[in-house]
DNA sequence: TGCGGAATTCAACGCATGTGGAATTCACTG
DNA sequence: CAGTGAATTCCACATGCGTTGAATTCCGCA
Protein backbone atom coordinates (compact mmCIF):
# COMPACT_ATOMS: atom_id res chain seq x y z
CA UNK A 1 0.00 0.00 0.00
CA UNK A 2 1.81 2.60 1.42
CA UNK A 3 -0.76 4.98 -0.54
CA UNK A 4 0.76 8.24 -1.51
CA UNK A 5 3.58 8.33 0.90
CA UNK A 6 6.74 11.10 0.82
CA UNK A 7 8.56 9.96 -2.15
CA UNK A 8 12.50 9.55 -0.31
CA UNK A 9 14.85 8.80 -2.96
CA UNK A 10 15.70 7.00 -5.89
CA UNK A 11 14.56 7.56 -9.88
CA UNK A 12 12.05 8.95 -10.37
CA UNK A 13 9.55 6.97 -12.47
CA UNK A 14 8.43 8.06 -16.39
CA UNK A 15 10.70 9.69 -18.38
CA UNK A 16 13.95 11.84 -17.51
CA UNK A 17 13.13 15.56 -18.46
CA UNK A 18 15.13 16.57 -15.10
CA UNK A 19 17.98 17.71 -17.41
CA UNK A 20 16.27 19.60 -19.73
CA UNK A 21 14.18 21.71 -16.26
CA UNK A 22 17.62 22.06 -14.95
CA UNK A 23 18.81 23.70 -18.15
CA UNK A 24 16.21 26.04 -18.52
CA UNK A 25 16.32 27.24 -14.97
CA UNK A 26 20.05 27.66 -14.81
CA UNK A 27 19.84 30.03 -18.02
CA UNK A 28 17.04 31.85 -16.63
CA UNK A 29 18.60 32.64 -13.54
CA UNK A 30 22.03 33.35 -14.92
CA UNK A 31 20.18 35.95 -17.21
CA UNK A 32 18.39 37.35 -14.39
CA UNK A 33 20.38 37.91 -11.63
CA UNK A 34 24.10 36.95 -12.98
CA UNK A 35 26.66 34.49 -12.08
CA UNK A 36 27.58 35.06 -8.38
CA UNK A 37 23.92 35.61 -7.25
CA UNK A 38 22.50 32.01 -9.39
CA UNK A 39 22.99 28.89 -6.70
CA UNK A 40 23.24 25.95 -7.44
CA UNK A 41 20.68 25.36 -4.91
CA UNK A 42 17.69 28.31 -6.10
CA UNK A 43 18.40 26.27 -9.50
CA UNK A 44 17.26 23.13 -8.34
CA UNK A 45 14.35 24.50 -6.57
CA UNK A 46 13.16 26.30 -10.23
CA UNK A 47 13.82 22.69 -11.48
CA UNK A 48 11.93 20.66 -8.60
CA UNK A 49 15.11 18.76 -8.10
CA UNK A 50 17.70 17.83 -5.70
CA UNK A 51 20.97 20.23 -5.46
CA UNK A 52 23.20 17.58 -5.59
CA UNK A 53 21.24 16.64 -8.96
CA UNK A 54 22.60 19.37 -10.47
CA UNK A 55 26.41 19.29 -9.53
CA UNK A 56 25.77 15.59 -10.60
CA UNK A 57 25.17 15.66 -14.16
CA UNK A 58 27.20 19.10 -14.76
CA UNK A 59 30.04 18.19 -12.47
CA UNK A 60 30.23 22.12 -11.28
CA UNK A 61 29.27 25.71 -11.15
CA UNK A 62 31.11 26.95 -13.84
CA UNK A 63 31.24 23.84 -16.13
CA UNK A 64 27.05 24.25 -15.69
CA UNK A 65 27.43 27.82 -16.98
CA UNK A 66 29.59 26.82 -19.83
CA UNK A 67 26.87 24.29 -21.16
CA UNK A 68 23.99 26.62 -20.58
CA UNK A 69 25.43 29.93 -21.77
CA UNK A 70 26.37 29.28 -24.66
CA UNK A 71 25.82 31.83 -28.20
CA UNK A 72 22.20 30.90 -29.33
CA UNK A 73 23.66 30.95 -32.97
CA UNK A 74 26.32 29.87 -34.77
CA UNK A 75 28.95 32.66 -35.71
CA UNK A 76 30.10 31.17 -39.31
CA UNK A 77 26.75 30.59 -40.43
CA UNK A 78 25.85 34.24 -39.36
CA UNK A 79 29.19 35.59 -40.79
CA UNK A 80 28.57 34.12 -43.96
CA UNK A 81 24.63 35.13 -44.33
CA UNK A 82 26.50 38.69 -43.17
CA UNK A 83 29.17 38.51 -46.15
CA UNK A 84 27.09 36.48 -48.74
CA UNK A 85 25.21 39.99 -49.38
CA UNK A 86 26.08 43.73 -50.75
CA UNK A 87 28.90 45.46 -48.15
CA UNK A 88 27.03 48.43 -48.25
CA UNK A 89 23.70 46.82 -46.42
CA UNK A 90 25.74 44.99 -43.98
CA UNK A 91 25.58 47.38 -40.94
CA UNK A 92 21.52 47.21 -41.11
CA UNK A 93 21.47 43.43 -41.94
CA UNK A 94 23.80 43.15 -39.20
CA UNK A 95 21.74 45.25 -36.75
CA UNK A 96 18.52 43.45 -37.74
CA UNK A 97 20.20 40.12 -37.22
CA UNK A 98 20.57 41.38 -33.51
CA UNK A 99 17.94 42.74 -32.75
CA UNK A 100 16.07 39.79 -33.84
CA UNK A 101 17.97 37.76 -31.79
CA UNK A 102 17.00 40.11 -29.15
CA UNK A 103 13.51 39.25 -29.37
CA UNK A 104 13.21 35.44 -28.46
CA UNK A 105 13.17 34.98 -25.44
CA UNK A 106 14.91 31.93 -25.14
CA UNK A 107 18.03 33.46 -27.19
CA UNK A 108 17.84 36.63 -25.31
CA UNK A 109 18.66 34.75 -21.73
CA UNK A 110 21.62 33.92 -23.07
CA UNK A 111 22.67 36.44 -24.35
CA UNK A 112 21.99 38.65 -21.67
CA UNK A 113 23.53 36.15 -19.57
CA UNK A 114 26.68 36.27 -21.18
CA UNK A 115 26.83 39.82 -21.26
CA UNK A 116 25.40 40.42 -17.26
CA UNK A 117 28.30 37.70 -16.33
CA UNK A 118 31.07 38.79 -18.05
CA UNK A 119 31.25 41.73 -15.83
CA UNK A 120 32.37 39.90 -13.22
CA UNK A 121 33.26 36.21 -14.39
CA UNK A 122 36.16 36.20 -16.09
CA UNK A 123 35.78 32.89 -18.14
CA UNK A 124 32.36 34.55 -19.27
CA UNK A 125 34.76 37.81 -20.20
CA UNK A 126 36.38 35.11 -22.73
CA UNK A 127 34.10 33.87 -24.50
CA UNK A 128 32.61 37.84 -25.34
CA UNK A 129 36.32 38.56 -26.22
CA UNK A 130 36.13 35.54 -28.45
CA UNK A 131 32.98 36.31 -30.11
CA UNK A 132 34.34 39.82 -30.59
CA UNK A 133 37.63 38.83 -31.93
CA UNK A 134 38.19 35.68 -33.37
CA UNK A 135 34.17 34.42 -34.28
CA UNK A 136 32.44 37.36 -35.83
CA UNK A 137 33.66 40.91 -35.81
CA UNK A 138 37.11 40.29 -36.96
CA UNK A 139 36.43 37.96 -40.01
CA UNK A 140 33.92 40.71 -40.50
CA UNK A 141 35.85 43.83 -40.36
CA UNK A 142 38.89 42.17 -42.20
CA UNK A 143 36.75 40.87 -45.39
CA UNK A 144 35.08 43.93 -45.81
CA UNK A 145 36.88 47.02 -44.28
CA UNK A 146 39.21 49.15 -45.51
CA UNK A 147 42.10 49.50 -42.67
CA UNK A 148 42.13 49.10 -38.79
CA UNK A 149 40.29 45.78 -38.95
CA UNK A 150 40.85 44.86 -35.63
CA UNK A 151 39.71 48.59 -33.82
CA UNK A 152 36.85 48.03 -36.05
CA UNK A 153 35.74 45.07 -34.35
CA UNK A 154 36.41 45.95 -31.24
CA UNK A 155 34.43 49.15 -31.35
CA UNK A 156 31.32 46.85 -32.99
CA UNK A 157 31.55 44.83 -30.31
CA UNK A 158 31.70 47.45 -28.12
CA UNK A 159 28.18 49.22 -29.41
CA UNK A 160 26.23 45.48 -28.99
CA UNK A 161 27.68 45.44 -25.41
CA UNK A 162 26.47 48.42 -24.75
CA UNK A 163 23.06 48.14 -26.21
CA UNK A 164 22.66 44.42 -24.51
CA UNK A 165 23.89 46.37 -21.10
CA UNK A 166 20.99 49.48 -21.51
CA UNK A 167 18.27 48.00 -23.05
CA UNK A 168 18.37 44.61 -21.18
CA UNK A 169 20.29 44.80 -17.93
CA UNK A 170 20.11 48.59 -16.97
CA UNK A 171 16.85 48.95 -18.71
CA UNK A 172 17.59 52.30 -19.92
CA UNK A 173 14.20 54.00 -21.30
CA UNK A 174 12.85 54.63 -24.13
CA UNK A 175 15.68 51.91 -25.12
CA UNK A 176 14.28 49.63 -23.38
CA UNK A 177 10.85 49.44 -24.71
CA UNK A 178 11.27 50.81 -28.53
CA UNK A 179 10.70 48.53 -31.12
CA UNK A 180 12.88 46.50 -32.38
CA UNK A 181 12.87 47.76 -35.92
CA UNK A 182 12.92 51.53 -34.90
CA UNK A 183 16.15 50.47 -32.84
CA UNK A 184 17.66 49.21 -35.74
CA UNK A 185 16.94 51.85 -37.97
CA UNK A 186 19.15 54.01 -36.25
CA UNK A 187 21.85 51.82 -35.18
CA UNK A 188 22.43 50.13 -38.69
CA UNK A 189 23.72 53.18 -40.41
CA UNK A 190 25.83 53.40 -37.49
CA UNK A 191 27.07 49.73 -37.59
CA UNK A 192 27.70 50.57 -41.63
CA UNK A 193 29.93 53.32 -40.46
CA UNK A 194 32.17 51.47 -38.29
CA UNK A 195 32.75 48.86 -40.88
CA UNK A 196 32.99 50.52 -43.84
CA UNK A 197 32.40 54.11 -43.39
CA UNK A 198 35.85 56.62 -42.94
CA UNK A 199 37.27 56.28 -38.96
CA UNK A 200 38.94 59.74 -38.70
CA UNK A 201 37.53 62.54 -40.52
CA UNK B 1 57.45 47.36 29.05
CA UNK B 2 55.46 44.52 27.45
CA UNK B 3 58.02 45.44 24.92
CA UNK B 4 56.36 45.14 21.70
CA UNK B 5 53.59 43.11 22.50
CA UNK B 6 50.96 42.05 20.19
CA UNK B 7 48.28 44.90 20.44
CA UNK B 8 44.90 43.55 20.95
CA UNK B 9 41.93 45.90 20.54
CA UNK B 10 40.96 49.43 21.42
CA UNK B 11 41.54 53.05 19.53
CA UNK B 12 45.06 53.27 17.80
CA UNK B 13 47.78 55.73 18.58
CA UNK B 14 48.59 58.39 16.22
CA UNK B 15 46.32 60.03 13.56
CA UNK B 16 43.15 58.43 12.60
CA UNK B 17 43.12 57.61 8.75
CA UNK B 18 41.45 54.19 8.85
CA UNK B 19 37.93 55.31 7.03
CA UNK B 20 40.19 56.40 3.93
CA UNK B 21 42.19 53.47 3.95
CA UNK B 22 38.76 51.83 3.68
CA UNK B 23 37.19 53.57 1.33
CA UNK B 24 40.26 53.51 -1.13
CA UNK B 25 40.43 49.65 -0.08
CA UNK B 26 36.71 49.17 -1.32
CA UNK B 27 36.84 51.38 -4.49
CA UNK B 28 39.65 49.54 -5.78
CA UNK B 29 37.91 46.10 -4.90
CA UNK B 30 34.59 47.15 -6.31
CA UNK B 31 36.19 48.27 -9.58
CA UNK B 32 38.48 45.12 -9.69
CA UNK B 33 36.14 42.17 -9.01
CA UNK B 34 32.69 43.29 -8.55
CA UNK B 35 30.24 43.91 -6.10
CA UNK B 36 29.39 40.28 -5.30
CA UNK B 37 32.82 39.09 -5.29
CA UNK B 38 34.06 42.23 -3.21
CA UNK B 39 33.83 41.15 0.56
CA UNK B 40 33.83 42.95 3.81
CA UNK B 41 36.69 41.02 5.20
CA UNK B 42 38.47 41.51 2.34
CA UNK B 43 38.65 45.23 2.13
CA UNK B 44 39.00 44.82 5.56
CA UNK B 45 42.31 43.05 5.37
CA UNK B 46 43.59 45.13 2.49
CA UNK B 47 43.04 48.02 4.74
CA UNK B 48 44.91 46.77 7.60
CA UNK B 49 41.73 47.27 9.74
CA UNK B 50 39.31 44.53 11.10
CA UNK B 51 36.27 43.87 9.62
CA UNK B 52 33.80 44.92 12.34
CA UNK B 53 35.45 48.19 11.84
CA UNK B 54 34.06 48.38 7.87
CA UNK B 55 30.53 47.80 9.15
CA UNK B 56 30.64 49.99 12.02
CA UNK B 57 31.25 53.01 10.08
CA UNK B 58 29.49 52.45 6.93
CA UNK B 59 26.01 50.16 8.22
CA UNK B 60 26.13 47.82 5.35
CA UNK B 61 28.21 46.74 2.72
CA UNK B 62 25.08 48.27 0.19
CA UNK B 63 25.59 51.80 2.04
CA UNK B 64 29.39 51.51 1.64
CA UNK B 65 28.67 50.65 -1.80
CA UNK B 66 26.58 53.65 -3.00
CA UNK B 67 29.30 56.21 -0.42
CA UNK B 68 32.57 54.78 -2.02
CA UNK B 69 31.37 54.37 -5.80
CA UNK B 70 29.84 57.96 -6.48
CA UNK B 71 30.75 59.74 -10.14
CA UNK B 72 33.83 60.98 -10.05
CA UNK B 73 32.62 64.36 -11.53
CA UNK B 74 30.10 66.77 -11.17
CA UNK B 75 26.88 66.37 -13.16
CA UNK B 76 25.73 69.87 -13.65
CA UNK B 77 29.03 71.37 -14.08
CA UNK B 78 30.01 68.97 -17.02
CA UNK B 79 26.59 69.69 -18.16
CA UNK B 80 27.24 73.50 -18.44
CA UNK B 81 30.60 72.98 -19.55
CA UNK B 82 29.70 70.87 -22.70
CA UNK B 83 26.55 73.50 -23.52
CA UNK B 84 28.82 76.10 -23.32
CA UNK B 85 30.79 75.64 -26.34
CA UNK B 86 29.14 75.36 -29.56
CA UNK B 87 26.43 72.62 -30.26
CA UNK B 88 28.48 71.54 -33.63
CA UNK B 89 31.45 70.39 -31.40
CA UNK B 90 30.14 68.97 -28.21
CA UNK B 91 30.31 65.13 -29.42
CA UNK B 92 34.19 65.15 -29.72
CA UNK B 93 34.16 67.70 -26.47
CA UNK B 94 31.90 65.13 -24.87
CA UNK B 95 33.78 62.06 -26.28
CA UNK B 96 37.62 63.87 -25.15
CA UNK B 97 35.75 64.35 -21.67
CA UNK B 98 34.70 60.79 -20.99
CA UNK B 99 37.92 59.54 -22.24
CA UNK B 100 39.80 61.85 -20.13
CA UNK B 101 38.23 60.65 -16.63
CA UNK B 102 38.78 56.87 -17.72
CA UNK B 103 42.88 58.29 -17.86
CA UNK B 104 42.89 58.87 -14.61
CA UNK B 105 43.65 56.28 -12.02
CA UNK B 106 40.93 56.75 -8.84
CA UNK B 107 38.19 58.13 -11.16
CA UNK B 108 38.24 55.12 -13.50
CA UNK B 109 38.03 52.92 -10.76
CA UNK B 110 34.80 54.92 -9.51
CA UNK B 111 33.26 54.47 -12.88
CA UNK B 112 34.20 50.69 -14.07
CA UNK B 113 32.94 50.22 -10.41
CA UNK B 114 29.47 51.62 -10.83
CA UNK B 115 29.53 50.09 -14.95
CA UNK B 116 30.51 46.30 -13.52
CA UNK B 117 28.19 47.04 -10.56
CA UNK B 118 25.52 47.90 -12.36
CA UNK B 119 25.22 44.16 -14.10
CA UNK B 120 24.61 42.91 -10.58
CA UNK B 121 23.73 44.97 -8.48
CA UNK B 122 20.05 46.64 -9.01
CA UNK B 123 21.41 49.81 -6.71
CA UNK B 124 24.16 50.32 -9.26
CA UNK B 125 21.62 49.75 -12.41
CA UNK B 126 19.71 52.90 -10.63
CA UNK B 127 22.95 55.39 -10.36
CA UNK B 128 23.58 54.57 -14.01
CA UNK B 129 20.40 55.36 -15.43
CA UNK B 130 19.84 58.35 -13.53
CA UNK B 131 23.38 59.48 -15.00
CA UNK B 132 21.71 58.99 -18.04
CA UNK B 133 18.44 59.73 -17.79
CA UNK B 134 17.94 62.88 -14.99
CA UNK B 135 21.69 64.00 -14.53
CA UNK B 136 23.42 64.48 -18.00
CA UNK B 137 22.20 63.25 -21.29
CA UNK B 138 18.38 63.85 -21.10
CA UNK B 139 19.11 67.86 -20.20
CA UNK B 140 21.82 67.46 -22.78
CA UNK B 141 20.14 66.47 -25.48
CA UNK B 142 16.89 68.55 -24.49
CA UNK B 143 18.53 71.08 -25.21
CA UNK B 144 20.67 70.73 -28.26
CA UNK B 145 18.96 67.81 -30.07
CA UNK B 146 15.75 68.56 -32.85
CA UNK B 147 14.22 65.78 -31.74
CA UNK B 148 13.73 62.30 -29.88
CA UNK B 149 15.52 63.66 -26.99
CA UNK B 150 15.04 60.73 -24.62
CA UNK B 151 15.98 58.17 -27.07
CA UNK B 152 19.09 59.89 -28.31
CA UNK B 153 20.55 60.29 -24.70
CA UNK B 154 19.74 56.50 -23.63
CA UNK B 155 21.22 55.73 -27.15
CA UNK B 156 24.44 57.56 -25.96
CA UNK B 157 24.19 56.15 -22.73
CA UNK B 158 24.54 52.64 -24.68
CA UNK B 159 27.55 53.75 -26.15
CA UNK B 160 29.51 55.12 -23.04
CA UNK B 161 28.27 51.64 -20.98
CA UNK B 162 29.15 49.94 -23.86
CA UNK B 163 32.83 51.54 -24.30
CA UNK B 164 33.86 51.24 -20.69
CA UNK B 165 32.54 47.18 -20.48
CA UNK B 166 34.81 46.53 -24.10
CA UNK B 167 37.93 49.08 -22.98
CA UNK B 168 38.12 48.30 -19.43
CA UNK B 169 36.24 45.19 -18.40
CA UNK B 170 35.78 42.54 -20.89
CA UNK B 171 39.00 44.49 -22.47
CA UNK B 172 38.88 43.48 -26.15
CA UNK B 173 41.82 44.46 -28.32
CA UNK B 174 42.80 46.81 -29.53
CA UNK B 175 40.81 48.93 -28.36
CA UNK B 176 41.79 48.39 -24.63
CA UNK B 177 44.83 49.23 -25.26
CA UNK B 178 44.74 52.70 -28.24
CA UNK B 179 45.51 55.69 -26.94
CA UNK B 180 42.57 58.08 -25.94
CA UNK B 181 42.85 60.54 -28.43
CA UNK B 182 42.43 57.80 -31.16
CA UNK B 183 39.43 56.53 -29.61
CA UNK B 184 37.59 59.79 -29.10
CA UNK B 185 38.71 60.85 -32.63
CA UNK B 186 36.33 58.42 -33.81
CA UNK B 187 34.00 57.83 -31.24
CA UNK B 188 33.51 61.95 -31.61
CA UNK B 189 31.85 62.21 -34.68
CA UNK B 190 29.40 59.38 -33.61
CA UNK B 191 28.29 61.08 -30.32
CA UNK B 192 28.06 64.53 -32.84
CA UNK B 193 25.70 62.31 -35.00
CA UNK B 194 23.81 60.64 -31.74
CA UNK B 195 23.47 64.80 -30.62
CA UNK B 196 22.35 66.27 -33.52
CA UNK B 197 22.33 64.12 -36.98
CA UNK B 198 19.32 62.89 -38.55
CA UNK B 199 18.21 59.50 -36.80
CA UNK B 200 16.46 57.57 -39.32
CA UNK B 201 17.35 57.95 -42.82
C1' DT C 1 13.05 -12.42 -14.93
C1' DG C 2 17.14 -10.74 -13.46
C1' DC C 3 20.74 -7.33 -13.36
C1' DG C 4 23.80 -3.32 -14.36
C1' DG C 5 23.74 1.27 -14.63
C1' DA C 6 21.64 5.72 -14.59
C1' DA C 7 18.67 8.90 -12.02
C1' DT C 8 17.53 10.79 -7.74
C1' DT C 9 17.66 11.86 -2.96
C1' DC C 10 19.66 12.33 1.73
C1' DA C 11 22.87 13.75 5.18
C1' DA C 12 26.71 16.28 6.06
C1' DC C 13 31.12 18.52 5.66
C1' DG C 14 34.02 22.75 5.47
C1' DC C 15 34.13 27.27 4.30
C1' DA C 16 32.98 32.16 3.74
C1' DT C 17 29.87 35.57 4.38
C1' DG C 18 27.38 39.81 6.74
C1' DT C 19 26.16 41.29 11.08
C1' DG C 20 25.60 42.17 16.22
C1' DG C 21 27.25 42.95 21.00
C1' DA C 22 30.64 43.56 24.43
C1' DA C 23 35.13 44.94 25.69
C1' DT C 24 39.32 47.72 25.28
C1' DT C 25 42.14 51.69 24.15
C1' DC C 26 42.95 56.20 22.83
C1' DA C 27 41.96 61.46 21.79
C1' DC C 28 39.98 65.38 23.44
C1' DT C 29 37.51 68.66 26.39
C1' DG C 30 36.91 70.74 30.71
C1' DC D 1 43.78 65.08 35.59
C1' DA D 2 39.21 63.12 35.29
C1' DG D 3 35.83 61.51 32.09
C1' DT D 4 33.11 61.20 27.93
C1' DG D 5 32.88 59.55 23.45
C1' DA D 6 34.83 57.75 19.36
C1' DA D 7 37.86 54.25 17.32
C1' DT D 8 39.16 49.68 17.24
C1' DT D 9 39.19 44.86 18.20
C1' DC D 10 37.55 40.20 19.57
C1' DC D 11 34.03 36.70 19.89
C1' DA D 12 30.28 34.65 18.10
C1' DC D 13 26.15 33.69 15.56
C1' DA D 14 23.22 32.33 11.84
C1' DT D 15 23.01 31.60 7.06
C1' DG D 16 24.06 30.16 2.65
C1' DC D 17 27.23 28.23 -0.32
C1' DG D 18 29.54 24.29 -3.48
C1' DT D 19 30.78 19.79 -3.08
C1' DT D 20 31.21 14.79 -1.59
C1' DG D 21 29.79 9.94 -0.57
C1' DA D 22 26.59 6.71 0.17
C1' DA D 23 21.96 5.01 -0.28
C1' DT D 24 17.65 4.24 -2.85
C1' DT D 25 14.66 3.67 -6.84
C1' DC D 26 13.69 2.90 -11.51
C1' DC D 27 14.62 1.95 -16.64
C1' DG D 28 16.21 -0.95 -20.30
C1' DC D 29 18.42 -4.79 -21.96
C1' DA D 30 19.69 -9.77 -22.04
Amino acid sequence: MASEPGRRSGRRTGDTITRERITEAARRQFAEVGYDRTSLRSIAQEAGVDPTLVSHFYGSKAKLFVSVVELPFDPPEVLSRLLADDPATVGPRLAHFVLGVLESEHDRQRLVGLVRAAATEPEAARLVRDLVSREIFVPLTARISADHADLRASLLGSQLVGLVMARHIVQVEPLASSPPEAIAAIIGPLFQHLLTGKLEP
